[in-house]
RNA sequence: GUCCCCGUGGCACAGCUGGAUAGCGCAAUCCCCUCCUAAGGGAUAGGUCGUAGGUUCGAAUCCUACCGGGGACGCCA
C-alpha cells in the first residue's frame, strides 16, 4: 500500500468531477510540519489560475469532491489554497497491523521487468582501491531494491580485463620471464607490478608500442598472450571476490561479464555499423560522427570504435554489451554505475546504439554517475606515501576502529560476539557514509567522517534495531508471529506510524532514480522518530496499561522489521545486541 | 573554445515533479543514566541557499548572464 499514491489518486478522481479540471495535474506533497497534517495537495492555486477563479474557492470544491473519509480525519484549506490532509489514527493503526502481519511489510510487487545492473567493474590490472567502492555498493543496493520490488535483476560485473593496460602488463611480464625472474612472485603484488609497468609505458622508448601490439595480439586470440593474460585475471578476480565478501556485496563469480567476454562480437559490431553507413573511416580509424552533439561551428562529435592500427576500444565493448543486454538478455532497463567522467561516453554510446539498432527501442539505457573520491587537499585520494588507498585496507581499518570502541565500553558480549558486532558496525559505517550521499560531484574523503559511529550513520540505525530487539528479549516475548491490536494515541506514535507506512515510497523512488541515499535518509528519519518515541513513550515500565504496551510493542516491532529490511536493501547487516 | 556536473550555517550533506517559518549530522554551549542498551534523548547558538536579473500568486528548486570549483571533448578506460 502506497499512501502517497492512494491519496494522489483520490485527488485525481476528484478533479475529474470539477468542470474544466478534468485533466489537471494532481500535485501532492508530503507535509514538512505536523500541524499541516501528513500530506498536502497543492493543485488548487494553479487550477484557480487556469479557471480564472479564486484558489480558496477551488480548494473548497476539491475538498467537497474528494473522497478521503475512510483514511483522513480532516481536510483543511490553509494559506493561499493548500489542502492539508490529516490521516486518521484508527486507519493508521490498522495499516500498521496489516504491515506487521505481512512478510513484505505491505510492499507490493511491481509488474516484472528484466533489469541489467552493471556494477563494480574493477580494472583487473590493479588492486581495488577506494574509488571502486561507490560503483560496487551503490549498484549492489539498487539491484537489491529492484529485486525486492519483484523484478528480474541480472547483475553484471563489467570487469576491465581487456584494455591497453593488459598489453602493458604482458609486455612487462614477458621481459621479466625473459630475465629469468619468477613471474608468480611478481604477480603476488599486482599493485607494484602495475606501477612498474606503467613507469616503463610512460618513460621507456618503444615499450608503449610493444604494449599496443600485445593488445592487438591478445584481442586476436593469440594463445601465448591469452595464457599470460589469464594469470593476471585469476589473481585479480580472486582479490576482488575477497573484497566483495568483506563488503557483504551480492556479487558472485557467475556475475562476471568482463570486457573480454564481448571480444567475439566486436568485429561484427564495427562491420555492421559500417554497412549501415553509420560508421566511417577517418584518419585510419573507424568512427561515428554524431551531429546531435555538434559544436557551434557544426563540427560533429567523434566516437571512435576501432583504432587506426586495428584493435577495439571500450566504446566498442560497451556497444557490444548494450546489444547483448538488450537483445540476448531482453533487458527492459540497463543501469550502469560508473563515475561521472564517463557521462559523455554513455550518451554517445546510446546515440550510436539507437541509430545502429544495437538496442531495442523499449530498452531504457541509464547511466548512474557519481563523483570521485578526493583527499583533503582536493586532489585524487592518496596515502601519506603517495599511493592509492586499497579498499581492503580501508575496510580493515573500519573494523579495527569499531573493535577498539567496543572494547572500551562495558559490554556483556563475548569476545567472539564483539568481533562480529565490530565487523558489522565497521563495514556498515563505511557503506552508509558513501550510500547516504547523492553527490555527482567529487567529494572529499575523510577517515573520521567515514568511520564515525555517531549521528547519521549506520551504527545509529543498527542501534535503533537492537534497542527494539532488546525490549522483546527483556519482556521475554517472541517476535516471530507477534501481533497485537494497535491504537495510536500520542503524537510520537502517530509520526512513527506515518513514517512506517512510507517505506514503500522510499524504495520505489530508489528504484526509479537509482539513488540509495533516499533509502538512507528514510531509515535515518525512521530511527530518529523511533528514538523520540522510545524516550517519550514507555513500553515495559510500571504503570503502562497492557493494551498500550501491546500496541507500542507492535509499533516497535514494525520499526525493527522495516529497519532490518531496509538495511538489508542497503547491504548493511543488523545484530541482536551491540 | 564547446559541452556536462556542482556552488545551501565552521565542516560534511538533504532538500522529490517550484509551494506555507530552508532541514539533518558533526563541531560549539547547556541539560538528562537508582529509569525498556547514553553508539541515545532534550535545548541553545549558527544560513541575504555563489552573484545579478527574469518567469510566477509563490523560486534553494525553472530561464538567462556572470563569478568560482570539478570534469569531459579522436585512437586510455
Amino acid at each position: 500500500m502506497n499512501v502517497f499514491q492512494l491519496v494522489q489518486e483520490r485527488f485525481q478522481q476528484a478533479l475529474t468531477k470539477i468542470e474544466g479540471a478534468e485533466n489537471a495535474p494532481a500535485p501532492l506533497a508530503r507535509s514538512n510540519r505536523p500541524e499541516f497534517g501528513e500530506y498536502q495537495f497543492n493543485g488548487a492555486m494553479a487550477l484557480a489560475k487556469m479557471l480564472k477563479s479564486n484558489p480558496r474557492e477551488i480548494a473548497g470544491k476539491i475538498v467537497e469532491a474528494v473522497e478521503l473519509d475512510d483514511i483522513a480525519e480532516s481536510l483543511d484549506i490553509a494559506g493561499p489554497g493548500f489542502i492539508n490532509v490529516k490521516l486518521k489514527s484508527e486507519w493508521l493503526s490498522q495499516q500498521v497491523e496489516t504491515a506487521l502481519a505481512d512478510e513484505r511489510l505491505s510492499v507490493e510487487k511491481e509488474d516484472e521487468q528484466t533489469v541489467v545492473v552493471d556494477l563494480s567493474s574493477p580494472n583487473l590490472a590493479k588492486e581495488m582501491h577506494v574509488g571502486h567502492l561507490r560503483s560496487t555498493i551503490i549498484g549492489d543496493s539498487v539491484a537489491r531494491v529492484i529485486e525486492f520490488l519483484g523484478h528480474k535483476v541480472v547483475r553484471q560485473n563489467h570487469m576491465g580485463d581487456w584494455g591497453t593496460q593488459f598489453g602493458m602488463l604482458i609486455a612487462h611480464l614477458q621481459d621479466k620471464l625473459a630475465a629469468d625472474q619468477v613471474a608468480t612472485t611478481a604477480l603476488s603484488d599486482l599493485e607494484d607490478f602495475y606501477r612498474e609497468a606503467k613507469v616503463r609505458f610512460d618513460d621507456e622508448e618503444g615499450f608503449a608500442d610493444r604494449a599496443r601490439q600485445y593488445v592487438v595480439k591478445l584481442q586476436g586470440g593469440d594463445a601465448d598472450c591469452l595464457k599470460l593474460w589469464q594469470q593476471f585475471i585469476d589473481v585479480s578476480i580472486q582479490h576482488s571476490e575477497e573484497v566483495y565478501h568483506k563488503l557483504n556485496v551480492k556479487l558472485t563469480h557467475d556475475d562476471i561479464m568482463g570486457e573480454s567476454a564481448y571480444n567475439p562480437m566486436l568485429a561484427g559490431i564495427v562491420a555492421d555499423l559500417k554497412d549501415k553507413g553509420i560508421a566511417v573511416e577517418d584518419q585510419g580509424a573507424q568512427v561515428v560522427f554524431l551531429e546531435e552533439l555538434a559544436n557551434k561551428d557544426g563540427e560533429p562529435a567523434v566516437y571512435i570504435i576501432e583504432k587506426s592500427g586495428g584493435g577495439f576500444l571500450y566504446s566498442t565493448t560497451d556497444l557490444a554489451a548494450m546489444k547483448y543486454r538488450s537483445f540476448d538478455l531482453n533487458a527492459d532497463r540497463i543501469i550502469i554505475f560508473t563515475d561521472a567522467r564517463q557521462a559523455l561516453h554513455f550518451k554517445q554510446a546510446e546515440l550510436v546504439g539507437r541509430k545502429g539498432g544495437l538496442i531495442r527501442e523499449e530498452t531504457s539505457y541509464e547511466h548512474g554517475p557519481f563523483g570521485m573520491m578526493l583527499g583533503q587537499d582536493g586532489k585524487p585520494f592518496k596515502t601519506r606515501t603517495g599511493g592509492t588507498v586499497k579498499l581492503a585496507d580501508l575496510l580493515d581499518e573500519a573494523v579495527e576502529r569499531a573493535e577498539k570502541l567496543l572494547s572500551e565500553r562495558d559490554s556483556d558480549l563475548t569476545a567472539e560476539e564483539q568481533k562480529e558486532v565490530a565487523r558489522k558496525v565497521g563495514i556498515g559505517a563505511i557503506k552508509y557514509a558513501d550510500l547516504s550521499k547523492n553527490r555527482t560531484t567529487d567529494y572529499i574523503f575523510n577517515w573520521d567522517t567515514m568511520l564515525s559511529f555517531e549521528g547519521d550513520t549506520a551504527p545509529y540505525l543498527q542501534y535503533a534495531y537492537t534497542r527494539i530487539v532488546s525490549i522483546f528479549r527483556k519482556a521475554n516475548i517472541d517476535t516471530n508471529g507477534f501481533t497485537a491490536s494497535v491504537a495510536i494515541a500520542e503524537a510520537q506514535e502517530k509520526a512513527l506510524a506515518v513514517k512506517l507506512l512510507q517505506f514503500v515510497e522510499a524504495i520505489e523512488s530508489v528504484s526509479k532514480n537509482s539513488t540509495p541515499h533516499l533509502l538512507c535518509s528514510y531509515l535515518y528519519e525512521l530511527s530518529s522518530l523511533f528514538m523520540t518515541f522510545y524516550e517519550a513513550c514507555p513500553i515495559l515500565k510500571d504503570g503502562v496499561a497492557e493494551d498500550v504496551k501491546q500496541s507500542r510493542l507492535a509499533l516497535s516491532l514494525l520499526v525493527a522489521k522495516t529497519l532490518k529490511q531496509g538495511l538489508e536493501l542497503l547491504g548493511i547487516e543488523t545484530m541482536e545486541k551491540m
